[in-house]
DNA sequence: CACTTTTTTAGAATCGTTATAAACTAGAAA
DNA sequence: TTTCTAGTTTATAACGATTCTAAAAAAGTG
């Protein structure tokens, strides 16, 4: 398995559960954006496995503080998360309530003119609105 | 009062609550980001005033509608308003869990270039991250 | 005042998320 | 292997923000 050794690496033990959960997010060509419920789902069909919802959680927040998913900053009742890591925006399309990729070389270079006192800078995200 | 007519000409009834809604959120100096939470108790406070906690949903709800205040995309468990509702921008301090407000002139131009099919932007909206 | 519609309200219901504590598992050491 | 310990999973309870409900109150109209 290509995932043990990626794992045990982050200080993650190789359970059979974040196994099946780094199939479900990693393995696909394309990235994704989900909701916990979505990806429960996902594991739950894809794979013919029931799995905890609180092992869901555990494991997705262990995988967005290890930096392998991202939260996306946007107003919902649900957190939405992205595997796509690299530096990139979205779209929010309000009538379909879909997210859609934006990517970094599609936004022309951001700069912030503002500086606060003793802070850095962690990341720049853009979120754009979009209507019928 | 001044606002007895913004709320009519809004087709919202100019009654008592809302109108003490109005003095905490508009009789301000300066404009704040706020919860509901927040809200409610410095209505409380400020106006010695019991209010009840569907109301303030309700009449914030009322007032984003008309777009007399913004819902700030960010994601923690509770839903920030902004009185401000001019095009502009937010910092966020992971630390201190604070927003601090970024104008649009204090970012560079921001392009967009891709689109969507038959969509049309409708905000574009800068969250920058802050740590230490 | 009489009447209709809107608004407020307390409390219940909902639902995403987190906490709990017991059972289980991985890894290491003997 | 067997034993041990810390880390993990799990079902379920708890939590908390938000929404719903339905009845009472207030606003607007004639």
């Amino acid at each position: 398995m290509k995932y043990i050794e990626k794992l045990r690496n982050s200080g993650l033990r190789p359970t059979k559960q974040r196994l099946q959960i780094c199939e479900v997010l990693f393995d696909t060509e394309k990235t994704f954006h989900f909701t916990i419920n979505d990806l429960a789902n996902k594991i739950r069909k894809q794979l013919n496995n029931k799995i905890s919802l609180a092992t869901v959680y555990n494991t997705v927040h262990a995988f967005e503080k290890k930096g392998y998913l991202k939260q996306i900053p946007i107003n919902s009742n649900q957190t939405y998360f992205d595997t796509n890591v690299s530096d990139h925006h979205h779209f929010y399309d309000l009538k379909d309530e879909k997210l859609i990729d934006l990517e970094a070389s599609e936004v022309g270079p951001i700069k912030i003119l503002k500086q606060i006192n003793g802070k850095k800078i962690k990341s720049v995200e853009v979120l754009v609105k979009l209507e019928d």
